[in-house]
DNA sequence: TCGCAAATGCAAAAGATTCTCATTTCAGTA
DNA sequence: TACTGAAATGAGAATCTTTTGCATTTGCGA
């Protein structure tokens, strides 16, 4: 994942584009907000602002390179796509974001798009519950 | 479901909760925002604030009487807690709403949960698609 | 290297939700 | 049935997240 993929979507390479990306496959946690982005900028000293996090994260989204979640809290949180799909369950005491595939219910959903006519473009499967640690 | 349930979530039944619980019950729609609970009263002619919608709506959710979901817009949409419980596939391009309950996904999801250490506390899936009239 | 469309920064705006606080309304009691 | 205090409400201000408008800057092909 580098500025190839910038290109690759279409999207000319610049320095907030290739500073977000390098921000989102080196951050410890694989799910940031748009004020994540922001605030890891502002350490690293770039002068980028909010707009721009937003607006990239949005064409990121639209490339295909990360994909958007809402989780229970107010607000989007992005996730640099690589590898495979997955679905997550999340802690509802320290929101630590746990990840997982199930083959089983992947299909069962396919076979529940087709039964109800729809084309399915997307799904999303979260668990909430309270980690080992918060119990 | 009526002012006893009110009651029995230890709320005061005041004329807003009760109003707002109607709204949710016989609602064509049963996903409604705060903002549709809201155009609801005014054409109702009750004299309600947006933000007693907001509140009361926040407290049934607590209660337990409605469920908050997150779907791909940016704001929170409330469905009334009736009947079983049961996952939503949603058209991306009308936003019609579908509903079903598949007890082999249900299963699957305990054991991940078991397996990854955490104590369920709640789950959704969303499927995404365009819908049998929109393709 | 030049020029222009695309991209950016900043500030303002918009949309969703929450908060503050003075006023009103339940619900229990006399 | 009237009284009282606590809970609930309404209106608007405030907050938070996200988007937009516009003048300026920047990447990239000629």
């Amino acid at each position: 994942m580098e500025s190839a993929d910038i290109k690759k979507a279409g999207l000319k390479v610049t320095l907030p584009r290739i500073k977000i990306l390098e921000i989102m496959e080196n951050s410890a946690t694989r799910h940031l907000s748009a004020e994540d982005v922001y605030k890891h900028l502002l350490e690293e000293g770039e002068e980028v602002g909010l707009a721009t996090v937003y607006r990239v994260l949005t064409q990121f989204e639209t490339a295909g390179l990360v994909t958007r979640h809402h989780f229970d809290e107010g607000h989007s949180v992005f996730e640099l796509n690589q590898g495979e799909h997955h679905d997550h369950i999340v802690c509802v005491k320290c929101g630590k974001v746990e990840e997982f595939i199930d083959e089983t219910i992947e299909q069962r959903q396919k076979d529940i798009a087709v039964k109800a006519g729809f084309q399915i473009t997307d799904h999303c499967l979260y668990i909430y519950g309270v980690c080992e640690s918060c119990q």
